[in-house]
DNA sequence: CGAGTTATTGACGAGAGTCAAACAACGTGG
DNA sequence: CCACGTTGTTTGACTCTCGTCAATAACTCG
């Protein structure tokens, strides 16, 4: 697992709050240095074995395999919080790089794994966070197998929208992946995607407004055609605060 | 999360063995009773709370989800030794029935959860188990988004074929489940599969005999038409025992 | 043996992929 | 600040795989 080259090494960020048994996942990364990561640059490759784990702190990550000849699949974007190789045992299953310029901090899977056992209150945290790898991972297959290009669109713009909640008052949805990255993870060519958007734009559903941008023109029209209509109206009206 | 009224409740196979502290995730098990399923009926229901957990001891399962009107999606087959429900936090993500006759145990959430807690050598394992499920899930998301018929036929059968050693060697692969399963397995349609089939048959390379067996004719050709030719044979010749 | 279910085969069409060209955005250097 | 080249995106024409609908065949089980 290498760093590229031109990850500055910034000691910076150090908190100083005392970790005496460390109540989150999260707080057991706050030792550690925050590290830079330029767009574009990989963080840790598949095939490598999992001496690190990382978290994000900032910017968007995409974690893809490559199959065959070219066919590359992005298996999820990750964003600030998330954590990158909570589930993997012996190799990394994925290459894992930035998408925008990133901040994130790293420990040793020893540490990571002895603090799991040692602190009791660490473990119902680390299997829900599993649980909820599970549960995406199943989601995402039934959106590939079973979902047209216009669903697996609009479902896309749904997550998006959730991890950008500032942003998304003045319904201007940012989107800082390109379109390669897009049909990747989508499971469709970037000529589709394109299209896809060509079309929605033209029913004045969602409009892009430069390359790394969308205007929700209607979000209802959005969550309709996502194919998870149900879900998704069930989710926010009841308030069911999942995870 | 209900039994179906079919499924007779058997009260043998209690195993005597003293379980002190289980020394694994299937002991939890060995104190319940067995109970049998009948091919086709349901074990527990997508939505149901989390009450319990199961383990298939004998025959197949499989979990599906439907989404909108009609499109079943199958997320998984269990064989001999899974746990049906280990990755559920609150509510059932899926609808678990019986392929074929089936033989399982159950336990309830809670005394799962506890003895998970409790002891310290479980938790490896159901970690463990956590993240073969998570890379399964990502595995089946590769094929769905980026595999042809072809080879999605082909990655099925070997997967089926690392779960029957005994018959393998006569090279004749038991197949218990129906067209339609395969074809919610794999994202395709019926008449696709059949089709494929069809053509692998004559190129002699798995010939159907019955309804449920395929005769290998070429295990190397299968390999390779997989689109898993470089993991299968490393995974394979070094003899790594995966899970 | 025969009714009902499940699987196969065929003809056709639609949606997404491929290839190629035009176009827009971005960054660099003059 | 603009010209330019590079890169990323959109659009068009065409192809191909897989889905749909329908008819036929094979299997299963009472």
């Amino acid at each position: 697992m290498l760093m590229q080259k031109n990850a500055a090494f910034e000691n910076v960020e150090l908190t100083n709050e005392p970790v005496r048994t460390a109540r989150s996942l999260s707080s057991l990364f706050l030792l550690s240095a925050t590290e830079t990561v330029a767009a574009g640059k990989a963080i840790c490759w598949e095939g490598d074995s999992v001496k690190h784990l990382f978290q994000v702190t900032e910017g968007v990550v995409r974690l893809h395999r490559i199959i065959g000849e070219g066919r590359r699949v992005i298996t999820a974007f990750l964003f600030s919080g998330d954590l990158i190789g909570a589930s993997l045992q012996s190799d990394i299953l994925f290459t894992a790089e930035a998408v925008t310029e990133c901040k994130i901090r790293r420990i040793t899977r020893k540490a990571f794994l002895d603090e799991i056992a040692r602190c009791e209150c660490l473990r119902p945290e680390y299997i829900a966070l599993l649980c909820r790898e599970v549960a995406a991972a199943q989601d995402h297959m039934v959106l590939r197998s079973k979902k047209n290009a216009e669903e697996r669109l609009c479902s896309f713009i749904l997550n998006l929208a959730t991890h950008a909640e500032n942003d998304l008052n003045h319904r201007l949805l940012r989107v800082p992946m390109n379109r390669q990255d897009i049909a990747d993870y989508l499971g469709l060519t970037i000529e589709t995607v394109s299209r896809t958007i060509t079309k929605l734009a033209s029913r004045n559903i969602v409009v892009p407004e430069g390359r790394h941008a969308l205007r929700i023109m209607n979000l209802g029209r959005v969550v309709q055609l996502s194919g998870n209509a149900d879900d998704f109206l069930e989710k926010t009206c009841h308030s069911v605060r999942l995870h």
